[in-house]
DNA sequence: CATGAATGAGCTTTCATTCAT
DNA sequence: GATGAATGAAAGCTCATTCAT
């Protein structure tokens, strides 16, 4: 039975190791430069074995993306709506986690990914629109309104106010994936700093004045 | 002869469509997914043609980054050579200038490109540091030293005082390019307040206290 | 034990389940387009133990043109063999019964699909030769020496004879599996009728005038 | 100018070399079984060339049946509306001429290859459908309208009426690319006698007695 | 000079067959 | 016996580059 074991193990490893090489090979490649036949050798399989699990590369990439970013939408939404604290401490956490679990991994190479080929692959940016965009922006909506509507937030365009916290941290993971900074020490940003200097602008420009504790900030 | 003339006309002109179509294709569907056939189409000539002025497509990319990009650097040097105005002043009318030459035309999509594509294609990426990045680094270097040795800014880590200039003009770039940001009216962002709000952060943060008039910032 | 019971009677089942299958794909889709897995498949077992029980996607096919065609020349040939009556209602019957026991049922496809493929199965258009075309060429040849010997039938070329009978069978089959003729409803020959038709000439073709009862035809 | 003279005569024989080797190549193997590849080598270019000029296996089909089926039912149509005899006489013709342009050409075995392989290629159903199954049962079809409005033929089904003149044609052009037929000399049949043979049954069917001079059939 | 026909390496996807369990 | 995961040889199609004209 070892052996049985053995290999069961390895069947319900595969999608998982398949769905990492690819990670990988998208994010350091891009997509259209990605060759099946590669992310196939990096999980240490045929190309056969990967159209055994994906039937497609389109489909190989949205389970990378499902498995990296979208599928994490229901935890997060979750998590932020039973939120106890101030809506301020729930935008810090939220830039936090997302550089803990999503920033400082390699699926923030994604967003980048996506940004460059969007445009030469319609179906897949609709999909990623459609399983991305829309429930992060939606997300971040929530939380705006949700300080809007404890008094702690002054009234704001929201769609814009979806950017004003976006934005910074799209940036992050683009520098994070440029080949200049990764070469160059110097500039290295300092992701904790970044994340840090960016919340005291973004919240001094979102809070009502006197209405949040922002001292020592 | 007329005909004779005008085809002299055409044939000068030859390169500079071919590097206009080329620039455009490049920056909307990236180097890779480009076509040189599209190119010499969009230019009205044969695909042969191309290939006559310019020997591969590595080659016509780079002559459309130094047309659009390096080659300005030798002008946009001795501008700033001979500027009279303060530093902070310079430092406005380079970023002002930036937008007005570079960030608000196609030419902006290159940097863009060159992000995603960069580590696919070794030997452009080398070209692009050291025809680019290098030159533009050592363009606004200079310009801070300038700074810091007329006593107008403070003292400080010159790799990544660049950065602080670069990175809001590149995110720009990034933005503008996008394909989230066109769709979208509400975050369209407006360049010169972009740039005005930038400047003011910038420049509070190089600057040495009183010693430059900042009335209304 | 039932179930033992119950999966011996499966196991035993098999076989002719999996030829089953094979039958209408094969059919359906022809030789080279028949995956061998949707045989599998239909026949509610893994692609696995499609192989336990052929060794071949060849070897599979064999067995069905056995199971429908070659098998049963054996039990015809006896049955003809025997036969009673005339050799002009022998000719009779044996058309009818062809059509009971071939034409109407899903094996009529075989002969279709093995004229638009033996070219490129070498292996299967010898062994289809060898096993049906060959016996039955035979079986037809020795009805016809019959009518002869016994006086029925004027003297005739035996080869050319053979295909007076086979071709109009071969026909009625391709036309029964030919898409056109399902849609048309205008055009659906009436098996019985079609079989008759040709009888008549073809008796008439083949009888000696006035040794044979022809009354009523 | 000699060497210019030789390409621009290959450059426009290409299309023709490559549908020729198309014919080849599917009449002998079927679509499916036809490799590009094979088509492309045998007209004596590169798998490459021959997607300049067809833009793919599909389109490549199409093309052999346009220039050798449908692409003629033009020039066909002309000729019988012009006709001048009787139409019993034209309907000889008619099959007579078949033979000689299509039965008795490499183009006899379209119709048998689509038999086989239209059930797993619906575009090329569809196609042949429209190109090629209609404007044919439309030709034969006025031809037995002309033959009941000048009183020579008698009333009759049309559709059904169609299929009395169309099958024989199939038929012999099934037999003429069946390998069985090919090997077998003594069956092989002589299409004159069988075309007259058949003339005779079906011209004897639809002719009105006495109203047509059939002396000697 | 300008052309565009020709090339062929390279990519995604399919499927008969094997074999460890 | 039965399974189904794994394989890898093809096959259709693309496109940068060459070169005869």
């Amino acid at each position: 039975m070892q052996t049985r074991a053995r290999r069961e193990r390895r069947k319900e490893a595969r999608p998982g190791e398949l769905l990492s090489a690819a990670l990988d090979l998208f994010v350091e490649k891009g997509y259209a430069a990605t060759r099946v036949e590669e992310v196939a050798q990096r999980a240490g399989v045929s190309k056969g074995t990967l159209f055994l699990y994906f039937p497609s590369k389109e489909e190989l990439f949205k389970a990378v993306v499902r498995e990296n970013l979208s599928g994490r939408f229901a935890e997060w939404s979750q998590e932020f709506e039973s939120y106890q604290g101030s809506t301020e401490d729930l935008v810090r956490y939220c830039m936090n986690s997302w550089w803990d679990r999503v920033g400082s991994t390699k699926a923030s190479g994604i967003p980048k990914l996506m940004m460059g080929e969007a445009g030469n692959f319609p179906e897949l940016a609709k999909f990623y629109q459609e399983e991305v965009i829309q429930p992060g922006n939606d997300l971040i909506k929530r939380i705006l309104q949700r300080g809007v509507a404890l008094g702690e937030f002054r009234q704001l365009d929201e769609t814009y106010g979806v950017y004003t916290i976006l934005a910074p941290m799209l940036f992050l993971a683009m520098w994070k994936h440029s080949p200049g900074s990764c070469g160059d020490p110097g500039i290295a940003l300092d992701p904790r700093k970044y994340i840090d200097s960016q919340l005291q602008t973004i919240l001094r420009g979102l809070c009502i004045q006197g209405n949040s504790a922002r001292k020592g900030l």
